[in-house]
DNA sequence: TTGCGAAACGGAGAAGTCTCCGCTTATCGT
DNA sequence: ACGATAAGCGGAGACTTCTCCGTTTCGCAA
């Protein structure tokens, strides 16, 4: 199943002016500036080209977050992993709690453009990569903490915590500060911990 | 401070108006024949007087949400006070499994709606009646099984976990069945009755 | 090379959402 | 009754997003 034929040389090309263009008008103009209209002109291309190429306006803005999404993971994983340690290898707990973290930062600081995104198609962010992703990691991590639970279902809902619009509701409406919003994640973990697996030991340090 | 003047009579009539025509075209057509032009032919009224009564798009599923969830609130209050008991009365965390349960039906069965309106303004769901009262309940709840815990936090995350575009997404992408939403909503609520009250040991982080 | 089919391009215009503003109507004080 | 005035109305048209299809370009194979 190979699937996907490559790309012809024309149309790749296309596609990174397209994506040049739109990363300037955003830094330029902001959220607003990435009309399809306006990036195709900006890009010397006709907007045709832009919707063969991604689709619809929703698939432009994901296509950028994608790319900011590849830096957060791999900035993410390099800390952790050269860091001089950090003394928390190894215990998944710790690593979750870290991760969720990272993340509440990482939407904070891109909710502008993730709200356009969330606003051009709500459904699309469950079905594109980073997500993907990020369910993944957390997913493995909750079992390995809560071996019972069901894994799959409170890794979206730890993740649904993190909705743009929810979250721009909450820092911009209701005054939440993010560290509040990772202290509420960090009960939600521990109560995975400790909601799940009672029978045994307590989930405590070594 | 009383605020708003009262509508005068042509406008609260066009209100009306509107609102019936849109549940028709809603009936008759979908969620695809709620365009703000059709509804207003179909009213015999302008384009111009939808928009001065409901804002926008949004605005007009909205209201048409809000009556469904009066009806909702209505029926749920009234099977828990006549019901004949049912047995459950009074203690807060069957009582908030229950509800929950109940707005897992309600988001389930009216998701077609809930996602016209989410992908009109994702953010609109958050400062609606409908979203408050629920997120007041649940807080009520929350508090009566942790007091010590951020119960206006976690009532938002129990409620992100029913975002229409999240259930659409599992429900039809991935196949879940609504019964396993409702069992992942009762382990979250199990976890924050174990995870934040200490009945015997705090399953404590360092 | 040259020819050919598939892929991609471009931009006019369809479709949908929303705004603007001159005209009409309701309400209230006299 | 009767203006005065604020509120509301209607729909042309601006603006955005997206589609359609005739034309161009690419890549391969003879």
């Amino acid at each position: 199943m190979s699937a996907a034929p490559p790309e012809r040389a024309d149309a790749a090309r296309n596609r990174r002016r397209i994506l040049d263009a739109a990363a300037r008008l955003l830094a330029e103009r902001g959220p607003t500036g990435l009309a399809p209209d306006a990036v195709a002109r900006e890009a010397n291309v006709g907007v045709g080209t832009v919707y063969r190429r991604f689709g619809d306006r929703a698939g432009l803005v994901f296509a950028l977050l994608e790319d900011r999404d590849a830096r957060f993971r791999a900035g993410f994983d390099a800390t952790r992993t050269a860091g001089g340690g950090k003394g928390t290898d190894g215990d998944p707990r710790t690593r979750l709690r870290e991760f969720l973290h990272a993340l509440v930062d990482l939407v904070v600081d891109h909710l502008d453009l993730l709200l356009v995104a969330e606003s051009a198609s709500p459904e699309a962010r469950y079905a594109g990569r980073p997500y993907r992703e990020q369910h993944a990691r957390i997913r493995e991590l909750i079992t390995a903490i809560a071996p019972d639970a069901d894994a799959e279902y409170l890794a979206d809902a730890l993740l649904a915590t993190l909705a743009p619009g929810l979250v721009a509701h909450r820092v911009r409406e209701r005054g939440f500060d993010p560290s509040r919003l990772k202290a509420g994640l960090d009960t939600l973990v521990g109560g995975i911990a400790a909601g799940v697996t009672p029978d045994r030991e307590p989930p405590g340090p070594p």
